[in-house]
DNA sequence: AATGATATCTGACTAAAGTCAGATATATGC
DNA sequence: GCATATATCTGACTTTAGTCAGATATCATT
């Protein structure tokens, strides 16, 4: 009925007027909206003063006074950076923390109002992941992190339930041979998980014998992350841990009921090769030389 | 990994920030944002000030100001209303117009930008479908229209789509006694098309005889639209425009294979009874006294 | 024709946001 | 140690948005 571009319009006429109604409801504790962003961005962990001006995109002059005005509300303090005596650290006070969490209050009130009228819960929160992974492509982060990490152990199992859905037969972790977390963290391997403003969407493991030969698992992307090339990105950043820690030959394996891994692999580089381990699920194997 | 609130609340922090970025591309005509929704508002067909006003949620006087800049500008004339002196009407100049199609360029654009680097183009864009419809639940409109209006072919389609993947023996159409489309149009029936924001997202026809009896037929909700009680809304205006032709008994016919139908029609008062006609694809029929 | 209601406009104002040119203190490279 | 760059702050300014009290013209009702 409507083209793609007219349904991309329509979304975003009925975002920017709930986006305007999300920013009247900060102005009711009697705060100019500029001073709220400021101490909602301090509440959520932001302290330096140049990185919070960056990400509300504020004229130095009209940060400063912004952060004088909260000063003198007794909400914030200033100090000089340890590191750097010429750039600022901010913190709340205690009554600072009391105002965010009432500003906390209000966001959740207003999410929780969202989906309370709202039926079909699951689908609309899937929908909304999805739109604001796409939203924030560019600022999905690749981090190293540890396997046994609440991140990781999400993004872990995800990928196995994942995998029971899609193997005919399912999926059992404890008949495949489950790395060992210590051979996923430096110095012998590394773990490496996407995030997306907060959200795991995707992982891949390096696993490390010490040795030339290293093997990448765990290879995942959150389905409502698929389409972003988050897959490639993961392999690159596994396979550059790889080449720091002086791998020299990778393998793999996977199923073929995972089309699109083999697709990916085969794509970059990766050739076929045969079985090199009796673990029942994988029925394709591959390797890539460094 | 996160809760609900606070997965509403990430996608709410990544629709700001993309908001901003589309209200920064419409300064790049060097006129305020203000004086550039009024502008849109008008290229969009809206000619009323009263109208204008009310949907930006404007001052008169501020309305009043913005009008005589844009006036200045030569992009647009004024005029008083025919039938009421008082109120005015506004139009573009040609001027007027080469600039809103440069302001429609920018939102393509934008849109296009937003699209084209997304391999899941089809899931994204119903993902955005769902939430457009859900943020702008309130303002979803029934009328009635006539069965063979675009709007209407277009929810027909969908619908006839839905019963072939839903029904396990495929669904024809022309096996099925298809409602003459006079039939759906007063004096002796009704079709109705729930619209949100320009896209048809559900309907229902009632197929009147003339005389006491008249038949529920087509009712339908867009898959992403669901769970928002349209349904439900749907059929009242159905009923209610039955009322109003004099319709005494409304009937029926469904299929096992819809139970979330079945379970709507029990929920609002409408009784089984025996088959009442031999349609081959339905299996359950409902009767309900006006 | 008089009365009250309504739609828009004008003038006078305030608040918020944003801009810009220095001032100040500190860091970095030579 | 000195020149240069950087982070923040201050003061003076402009623009945009928004508010409010009338003024004006028109409409609806009696």
């Amino acid at each position: 009925m409507l083209d793609p571009v007219s349904r991309v319009r329509r979304f975003n006429r009925a975002v920017t007027s709930a986006v305007g109604a999300l920013d009247t409801s900060f102005l009711g504790r009697g705060r100019p909206l500029g001073a709220a962003r400021v101490l909602n961005a301090i509440g959520h962990g932001r302290s330096d003063v140049g990185e919070i001006r960056d990400y509300l995109g504020l004229d130095s002059g009209l940060m400063s006074r912004l952060l004088r005005g909260l000063e003198n509300e007794g909400l914030i303090e200033t100090a000089a950076h340890g590191d750097d005596a010429r750039r600022r650290v901010v913190r709340l006070t205690r009554t600072g923390r009391r105002e965010f969490s009432t500003y906390e209050a209000i966001s959740n009130r207003q999410a929780e109002g969202f989906l309370a009228g709202h039926a079909q819960r699951e689908a609309l929160l899937a929908a909304m992941d999805m739109i604001a992974s796409a939203l924030g492509r560019d600022s999905i982060g690749l981090s190293e992190m540890d396997p046994r990490s609440k991140e990781a152990r999400y993004c872990l199992g995800a990928y196995y339930d994942e995998l029971a859905r899609r193997f005919k037969q399912g999926f059992d972790v404890t008949l495949s041979r489950d790395p060992d977390a210590r051979d996923m963290v430096r110095p012998r391997g590394a773990f490496i998980v996407a995030m997306s403003d907060g959200l795991p969407i995707g992982c891949v493991g390096l696993k490390g014998s010490g040795g030339d030969l290293a093997e990448i698992k765990r290879l995942w992307v959150a389905p409502d992350a698929r389409g972003l090339r988050l897959g490639r990105r993961l392999m690159e950043a596994a396979e550059s841990a790889a080449r720091e820690l002086g791998v020299k030959v990778l393998r793999l394996d996977t199923n073929s009921a995972l089309p699109e891994a083999g697709q990916l692999y085969r794509r970059s580089g990766w050739t076929e090769i045969p079985r090199f381990n009796d673990d029942p699920y994988p029925d394709l194997f591959f390797e890539k030389r460094l």
